[in-house]
RNA sequence: AACCCCGUGGUGUAAUGGUAACACAACGGUUUUUGGUACCGUUAUUCAAGGUUCGAGUCCUUGCGGGGUUGCCA
């Protein structure tokens, strides 16, 4: 059921090829893959390729369709096992699973040889002598046909004699590669001749030391796809121009099935960073406190951040499939987040920066009442809890001011406001230090309108308190967008916009005692505040820390900001 | 100025030759013991010009604009 809601409701592009190949009966089912370089954590774009890849095969099941994951590790200088478990980790927490289909490309080298062998046998490929300078040169421009080299016509019995030699160590990095055979004139610079296999003396992961010649991308990518019998391979705009050599090589080679590469666009949500080359910079810069630190665009760090798993797939279904460019405004994953949250978020009072409010015509000896409150008006089932009022309470300071704008509906001098689940209370009198700041505010109490309003007159404003004979203090972490411009990337230097207010650290926050045994992860509406989740870093048992995820709409603070 | 891709409200997506729709954002309002939620209203003749057609966002042509491509990265 929610499955299915979660599907689209309008195809995009690619699921409409996928099930006209299904009707057309081209296939019998669909397979797709999802193949990340295990060098490095997934980001909130990556999440957009997982939900269309799985997302595909979870709506195809009836037909035996299936999502592989496969690691892309063919380039052992960058690849790390560390990032695999990572990998597999944040994609389970989407939501997805490969059941018994995880491959590694590294599984296909010994097939990979052998079909190169063939293409060299089939004078389709040759061992280049030329240096990666020379090869650049010989590339030619885009407006130039490139040259050929003097190694491309040579025989191929030589060509696969060197070869064999490359695969056997007689060469060091870079001395030799192996070149498919195509067009030196063609004008796509991925067809003249690409490079299919390079000198890399390196331990891999997986293989070890097995080779020394690792297989590319462009050479790699495609036979691996065709191996698993995928049927559709789903990747991003920028891999438009190795369509042709995606199809060379497929046509060229006996592989056992004829994938089809599709092209997307990127999910770039606004205000974020995707790089994974700055995500590195602005770890390794000390900018963050880690992969997971709630600031970073990883799927870890929105995971630590609080942003429900079910929101981000909800994003992605928003933004759908196409092969425009766009900018996602952060608007819509704020929505998707609110929106997630909004249904199943217990609902707590906590005051994020207290005052002390005394109600003076508060009985006197510790006199205690239990209020009820709703746990989650969206879910009945949510049930409530009770919470204590005393004499002394905590409000926001932001819910008093002295000399308060029209409109405006909680506390002032001699006004009278709601406390949540509570009685109203009247400002009486305030006071104040030397330097002026508030200290405490006296207030008296209407014992008359717990559960009705007062008489014959109107008190709009209602507010959080948590009361000071048994809230808690905590540390929360108040989290804001971690870039001031739309677009990072386009900065010359992304440092220079980082939002020094992302992250603003508060302690001494008030707390109701609910909030106390509240586990890693948990997500809690703060009312009227926002949502915030315990972070799993820096919380230990009973003392929870919490991080907001993302505040409330605010209205009233809009209008007032103008 | 070689080749490829893309142009629909502020943003993202839909409309598959037949009344330009949905979500978000913004603004205004209703309800409300969360200034939350929910609900209602306002905001575009589809980059431009020609053409085909009874009819074009959709098909054709030419422009214009944006992006990509000269790794032994993926």
């Amino acid at each position: 059921m929610a499955k299915q809601q979660e599907s689209a409701s309008q195809k995009d592009f690619i699921r409409e090829i996928v099930s006209s190949d299904l009707h057309s009966g081209k296939h019998k089912t669909t397979v797709t893959r999802f193949p990340p370089e295990p060098n490095g954590y997934l980001h909130i774009g990556h999440a957009k390729s997982i939900c269309l890849n799985f997302g595909i095969a979870q709506e195809n099941a009836s037909t035996g369709a299936r999502c592989h994951l496969r690691f892309d590790d063919t380039n052992p200088a960058k690849e790390e096992t560390e990032y695999v478990d990572a990998i597999k980790n944040d994609i389970r927490w989407l939501g997805y699973d490969w059941g018994e289909h995880l491959y590694f490309a590294s599984d296909y080298f010994d097939q990979l040889y052998e079909w190169a062998v063939s293409l060299i046998k089939e004078g389709k490929a040759y061992v280049d002598d030329l240096s990666a300078e020379e090869i650049r040169e010989y590339r030619g421009t885009l407006t130039e046909a490139g040259k050929e080299s003097p190694s491309r016509d040579r025989d191929p019995e030589l060509s696969l004699s060197l070869f064999t030699q490359m695969k056997d160590g007689d060469f060091g990095d870079g001395e030799k590669v192996l070149r498919a055979r195509i067009d030196m004139g063609h004008a796509n610079l991925n067809m003249r001749d690409p490079v299919l296999y390079r000198i890399l003396h390196k331990e891999h992961h997986r293989t070890g030391s097995k080779w020394c010649i690792y297989p590319t991308y462009d050479y790699a990518h495609g036979q691996s796809d065709a191996i698993e019998g995928v049927t559709h391979s789903l990747c991003t705009l920028e891999f438009e121009h190795h369509r042709p050599l995606y199809e060379w090589l497929v046509e060229n080679l006996p592989v056992p099935s004829r994938p089809r590469q599709i092209e997307f666009a990127k999910l770039r949500p606004s205000y974020f960073l995707m790089s994974k080359r700055r995500l590195v910079q602005m770890v390794e810069g000390g900018h963050v406190d880690g992969w997971d630190d709630p600031r970073m665009s990883t799927l870890s760090g929105l995971r630590r951040r609080g942003y429900p798993a079910a929101a981000i797939r909800s994003l992605c279904r928003t933004v759908g499939v196409t092969k425009y460019k766009s900018v996602t405004d952060v608007a819509l994953l704020d929505h998707a987040v609110r929106e997630e949250l909004n249904k199943t978020a217990m609902r707590r009072m906590a005051v994020i920066d207290p005052v002390r409010v005394s109600i003076t015509n508060w009985p006197e000896g510790g006199h205690v009442e239990l209020m009820n409150a709703v746990n989650n008006p969206e879910d009945p089932d949510a049930g409530t809890r009770e919470v204590a009022l005393s004499g002394e309470v905590f409000i926001e300071r932001s819910d008093f001011m002295d000399d308060p704008p029209k409109k405006y509906y909680r506390l002032s001098p001699g006004a009278e406001v709601r406390l949540r689940y509570s009685y109203c209370i009247r400002c009486e009198e305030v006071i104040r230090d030397k330097d002026d700041a508030i200290i405490e505010i006296k207030c008296t109490y209407d014992p008359e309108t717990l559960g009705k309003n007062p008489e014959g007159r109107k008190v709009r404003g209602a507010i959080h308190w948590v009361s000071a004979t048994d809230g808690f203090e905590a540390d929360v972490r108040l989290y804001d967008r971690s870039f001031m411009v739309e677009d990072p990337v386009a900065e010359d230097d992304w440092r220079e916009v980082i939002n020094a207010h992302a992250l603003i650290e508060v302690s001494g926050s008030k707390m109701e005692p609910s909030l106390q045994g509240a586990n890693p992860g948990e997500c809690f509406q703060f009312e009227r505040n926002g949502y915030f989740c315990v972070d799993s870093k820096y919380s230990i048992p009973g003392k929870p820390v919490f991080n907001r995820t993302v505040p409330l709409r605010d209205s009233w603070g809009k209008k007032r900001s103008k």
